[in-house]
DNA sequence: GTCTATAGCCAGATAGAC
DNA sequence: GTCTATCTGGCTATAGAC
């Protein structure tokens, strides 16, 4: 691994955990076994690489989110593609969906630069599809941007929230990714049981 | 309102918005059109200040959550209630539940004293009221935790994730809020058509 | 490319006058 | 209680030797 890899690596690490105000350009040196002065000899300064990565983090979930989104399958099974491929993907990145959220609301000029990228989440044809389904009759008369927060709250918030719901309600790592496991099965039952006629 | 009051409520807007580590001292003493020097005065350092309005923020949504779940209303009810009660409350305070979140996140150490304090969100009821219900032919057969995870999920996410969701949707903060008005009765019925029998 | 040493700044905290 | 001025430490960033 070369040294910007494991730079990259170890800022990815620490930003996770620390966000970018909290995150110290002295920690990720350390995560990387390397010297501080070599992140600014890679990356310039804390903010590119903070870009970097936030961009890179990004950019490993918006094209799955997409591809499943805009393929040519029937409702349900997009939502239950989506859902077990959101969380197989982000039990391996636990900290990767509070980390976009957290940084997205810290730093609101994040959220006009990602929407530029085209490789960002479009849902329009999904809310289309819903429409459409409705009026197929497939489905019952429901608001498409309500389900699609129904759909994105339900995987990701567990997610977010993690250690606020490993302590309300008290379970262990292991029972939380137990939980999550059960979960990819939940969702699309919970979801598609509400919504079929 | 007293010196004291003004730097509290000024620490919360600020706290709020830029998360501990991101909110500076000055910052909240302008909010407040006092002296930095004042903030120490009454608080003594930054972390205490924080600690004073982060349990005060806890303090204002835990209490709520148990009075609806300890209450002897049938499941549906209690669902409807708290999605109610939830999303008002949070619309006045629209930055409480990511500020909640983001600082359980970054400060693993909150999770521990809270969960000491008699106010904490206690679901314990609710878990067995589920099965309760489930036994007696109500609701489908169901894991409760998921269930419980369900209802904070599809409440608190879209709050907590608000400028990801208003970009990713491409709404207003007016039609966001409007969204979730009218997610108030959407989330109950979604949970109750999925689960009843 | 990699290091040490240090510049320069900024933020939290305090001393001390009023 | 409230202010101004200042200390102190920590952090980003860079200069410069190797």
């Amino acid at each position: 691994m070369s040294t910007e890899e494991k730079i990259f690596e170890a800022a990815f690490k620490v930003f996770q955990n620390k966000g970018f105000t909290g995150a110290r350009m002295q920690e990720i040196a350390d995560e990387a076994e390397i010297n501080k002065a070599m992140l600014h000899y890679f990356f310039r300064s804390k903010e590119k690489l903070f870009e970097a990565v936030f961009l890179n983090a990004f950019g490993k979930l918006a094209p799955q989110v997409n591809e499943i989104f805009n393929s040519e399958d029937p409702l349900f099974e997009k939502i239950e593609k989506f859902v077990h491929s959101y969380i197989s993907f982000v039990m391996d990145y636990p900290f990767l969906p509070q980390f976009i959220i957290q940084e997205m609301n810290n730093n609101p000029e994040f959220v006009a630069k990602f929407l530029k990228d085209e490789k960002r989440p479009n849902p329009s044809k999904l809310l289309k599809q819903i429409e459409t389904e409705i009026g197929l009759g497939i489905i019952k008369p429901i608001s498409p941007k309500q389900l699609l927060l129904d759909i994105f709250a339900m995987t990701a918030f567990p997610f977010a929230a993690q250690n606020l719901v490993k302590g309300i309600i008290n379970i262990s790592n292991d029972e939380f990714f137990q939980l999550m496991e059960e979960r990819k099965i939940h969702i699309s039952e919970q979801i598609i049981n509400a919504i079929k006629k």
